[in-house]
DNA sequence: ATAGATGCAAATATTTTGCCGCCTG
DNA sequence: CAGGCGGCAAAATATTTGCATCTAT
């Protein structure tokens, strides 16, 4: 990754760093806001602009994804080779990985039959995680607490 | 759709009477704002805000589906019955619905082996449609025109 | 008659941009 | 040493909310 981004001419200021080094070992799908404040902590000074700028910049390289929400701020994937299907809880927005195979599997058929040159794809299951399940008592979710996409 | 509002104690305004209209009849998944254009074709008065705010009664009757997207506004899909891939074009940003079998399936196979119980899905495949292949020339698209979710 | 809707404007929230001084390469 | 970058603040965009007025039932 930080190849690719020398590659491309760019500069490899500590922010960055910092940046790439927090993309690289979470798997928690951080938000901008969550980035910051984390590498707030290593560097106290970093902006919430910069952070959105870097993060510009790598998913106009390929290397982030970026998942937008109707009603969240946007969430960030080091991407991984290929696209790959999320689980994600809708009680404690916890996003987590799922096995890409059947969704690519789905892609290329899709690519075969519809007429549309596909590029790439999103897939998301939202429902509740092992730990959210039973947490209260209810199995109903009320019309508030519907998954949003 | 109406008997649905009517029948968890809402009114039937002239002005939610023509969205719901505009809904049923259109398949093109608009925004918010494409909504309240035409509507005022119709009711030249009807403001922005009741628009959200009859599409958020919408959603939580769960009658719409809301897209989020990264750098797009909201996208609003009266809801067939179940959930359904959408084939979404990175440069005309049209948004067509697909069949819907494959996804079910997969949703249910991930339910019976990932400890979640799920509850919805969104899927997504983002390409060229047929109107836009071979439109410009380049078989390439330029970082900024990598499709966002 | 009255609870609920509308429309306007102001408030929120998120992401982007302009500018200037600084630092990487 | 030059052009990209970081930080700050202002701008731009999308959505939500408060409130006074109006209206469907």
């Amino acid at each position: 990754m930080v190849e690719k981004l020398r590659g491309s001419g760019c500069r490899l200021t500590p922010q960055r760093l910092g940046l790439l080094r927090l993309l690289s070992e979470t798997d928690s799908h951080p938000s901008a806001r969550q980035l910051h404040e984390e590498l707030r902590l290593h560097f106290p000074t970093t902006s919430l602009a910069t952070v959105y700028k870097t993060l510009k910049v790598l998913k106009d390289l390929g290397e982030v994804t970026e998942m937008g929400f109707s009603d969240d701020d946007n969430r960030y994937d080091a991407a991984r080779p290929h696209p790959h299907p999320h689980l994600i809880c809708v009680q404690c927005r916890k996003i987590i990985d799922a096995d890409a195979e059947p969704a690519s599997e789905l892609a290329r058929q899709l690519a075969a039959t519809s007429g549309w040159r596909i590029l790439s794809h999103r897939m998301e299951f939202y429902g509740l995680c092992p730990d959210c399940q039973g947490k209260d008592g209810s199995n109903l979710l009320s019309p508030e607490d519907q998954p949003n996409t």
